[in-house]
DNA sequence: TAGATTGTTAATCGATTAACAATC
DNA sequence: TAGATTGTTAATCGATTAACAATC
């Protein structure tokens, strides 16, 4: 699919901040943007936004003007959710937590479809999340044979996503999104989403406070 | 409160992980470990284990033995929850995801204490979330005069977080868990948590995934 | 003592920032 | 043309990893 040359994770990390402060100038009607104001804009560096924009591929900035910002956009779009091609997920756990980021991955415009949920509850069993009917954990091996989901949010409780990771690579599985307090123990090349242990950010942001 | 010499952001953001993996060694009655042993387990390096201990300062590590498993905890516990005293937070934003969220804030262990929470619906104004009483966003300003909260947990749904990050640091906020789909604009030095933008996330977990 | 492991300094690696020629 | 801005190479900065003397 991709053919320049590879984004580091940092870099990938900021796309999603462009495509905001993007959308935000095409909402006032700006239609170019020179590195310097944007990355004024964003808090950040002339020189990193060019470095960033030159490893996405070909955007097209024209000297002594800028960039264009529909370019831009569309680029990015078609970099975060895919053109047109939506990733195939589903959500293990079903909880208030599940539920409310079960929220992000139903809407298609970010590049996801939610295929099934699943859970150990079977009271949880049968209810819906966002237009999917919840499944009993036990079904999750058949399901995945037949519909071959490609990414897992893992919003479990507490232990479980350790153990479960591992089959659900087996199963195809290639891109977690772990809100589970726990390290998954899964082996390289699967893509890990960072950023989702709600609790160790909220100990990080004490640690900070009471040492500042 | 803390007095050695500072530890760097990346540090910071490991610590929880420190604890997590430390605490499992005691519960699996685990009294001393090697910077080898636990870096083999966290899949990180004995290197930077070390570095990483020495900069939180006092870890009485024994030369040929190791690391005391209780005695890190110990220190973790300090640095992670503080001694005892709760940081006074607030929510912002009582939605599903405010809701799930809160369960973090309001268990005392994790080091905060949920003072109170706010929402724009007239319909949540009076309901309850873990035990605290919900308060229209009016209220706010009166509230935090009087109580001043330290923290404040922004679960709102898009607009709206980023203007009021500034409101928020004239009335005493001092760290920011920002789950709004928005960067804020706050001033240094006041602390913001990272790791929040949860479409953000996802969004890139799409972008790995499709340039593999 | 011999083996293991720390604490710390030095080397490496990678990401960010600065500089500047090319050019719109 | 003159001013502005890109694309890209070089310099800097910081974090990770390696090395090793000290010592339990």
């Amino acid at each position: 699919m991709a053919n320049y040359a590879k984004a580091s994770l940092p870099v990938i990390k900021r796309l999603p901040k462009y495509y905001r402060y993007l959308k935000a100038l095409q909402a006032s009607g700006i239609t170019s943007i020179s590195s310097r104001e944007l990355a004024s804009q964003m808090g950040t560096t002339a020189s990193q936004v060019r470095q960033d924009f030159n490893c996405f591929g070909d955007v097209n900035g024209r000297q002594g003007i800028g960039y264009s910002v529909e370019s831009l956009l569309h680029m990015l779009e078609g970099l975060l959710f895919g053109n047109g091609e939506l990733l195939p997920a589903i959500l293990i756990g079903t909880g208030r937590l599940g539920k409310a980021v079960s929220r992000f991955i139903a809407t298609s415009t970010n590049g996801f479809r939610l295929i099934a949920a699943f859970d150990v509850s079977e009271d949880e069993v049968g209810k819906t999340v966002n237009g999917i009917q919840i499944r009993h954990i036990n079904e999750l091996d058949t399901f995945c044979r037949q519909y071959h989901p490609q990414v897992a949010v893992l919003c479990l409780p507490r232990e479980g996503a350790m153990q479960l990771s591992g089959t659900l690579v087996e199963l195809g599985i290639r891109g977690f999104w772990n809100f589970s307090h726990y390290d998954l123990s899964v082996p390289y090349p699967q893509v890990i989403c960072e950023n989702v242990h709600l609790g160790d950010s909220l100990m990080s942001l004490g640690y900070r406070l009471r040492n500042e």
